[in-house]
DNA sequence: AATTAGATAGAACGATCAATCTATGTTGTC
DNA sequence: GACAACATAGATTGATCGTTCTATCTAATT
């Protein structure tokens, strides 16, 4: 791909991320970026387009990081608690300014397809593979049930942690995940 | 208060809620509320003073509905089970479109303390709210921690409620919350 | 050397926005 | 009936926005 697309939608994540969609203008990024505006608009046919391409790229960055820091071989739980480690380095990261999918769909709900479809799927990817690390041991429902759970202590985590300045909440919230697996699972034995 | 004044907060809350605060402009809400544009300048100095009012009226209406969903002389898990269902039935209703706090967090976020205040001190306080209520039956530490781990599965819910568009997240949300508080009070009897 | 594709700077357009100004109209009170 | 307080409609300003247009420049390919 051509480097001034991609230090665009570098430079575009970055601006996004730190000061939301609406407020970052075209020239914002231009200058940002060095990079001229025709050049912009003949990689991305509006802003919107660079919005969805922003998103698409943060969705394969997340879910590369993601899957590279949990051990294939790990057992279940560890692999659970990788990704709450995950989310608490991520947390802690000075240039952490909450996530950016919650950011698309509060900016622009569900009436801009383009863009919120992203953001919802980001959510399910993750509620599967949860899922489907949780069903290696436990029943069907449950797994779902739980997965379910997960996804809910990971986006407040996400949200208290940028309204709080409190990386911490994201090991509040893996006690309590590891509360409520070991629950299901005496329960289910 | 000047009945004008009551329309605009009315009317802006519901065109906030509904499409965000930067894409609603003030023409919008002038024309939707039957108001003239100099009446909204006389009772608000900028649009920035009329978000914080719209945030303000809300933290007060949302914290009154609560208090009221909630019985005094109910037991400590009755009260806190009112409240995940007063959630519920906030998901189920039909001009649900996410919470207004968090939406001025994700397009304002930490930068406008005259709107991110308000915002964080709702959670503040429903944290406070919940941690008081489990004080009565766990030891502070205990309560403080699963009050944060309460606030984390309502903001979840809340998220997940919206890009789902399914309310039942806020049953799953309570039958987790109340596996937490039962292990913590078994444990500690 | 000629051609072509892509990038450059910068002006310009039309639309929208928050905010201000002016001048008229309505309402209730003494 | 006069006064004061508030509300009205609408033009207007200045800034910003996304987008388009024009014309020049660079670099690789033929």
């Amino acid at each position: 791909m051509s480097p001034k697309k991609e230090q665009l939608i570098k430079v575009a994540t970055n601006l996004f991320s730190r000061h939301g969609f609406h407020p970052v203008g075209i020239d914002r990024i231009l200058v940002e970026a060095g990079v001229a505006r025709m050049t912009l608009y003949n990689h991305f046919p509006s802003k919107d387009d660079l919005i969805s391409a922003v998103l698409e790229r943060r969705y394969q960055d997340i879910m590369a990081s993601l899957r590279a820091s949990v051990e294939p071989t790990a057992s279940a739980k560890e692999q659970l608690h990788a990704i709450f480690a995950w989310h608490e380095a991520w947390f802690g990261a000075p240039e952490f300014a909450g996530c950016l999918f919650e950011r698309a769909l509060a900016e622009f709900g569900t009436e801009y397809p383009k863009i919120s479809t992203i953001a919802i799927q980001y959510k399910q990817t993750m509620t599967e593979w949860m899922r489907d690390i949780l069903k290696t041991f436990l029943p069907e429902g449950a797994a779902a049930r739980i997965a379910s759970i997960l996804v809910m202590l990971l986006d407040g985590a996400t949200i208290d942690a940028r309204a709080f300045h409190d990386p911490t909440v994201a090991t509040r919230a893996w006690n309590a995940a590891e509360v409520l697996i070991e629950q299901a699972n005496t329960r289910q034995a």
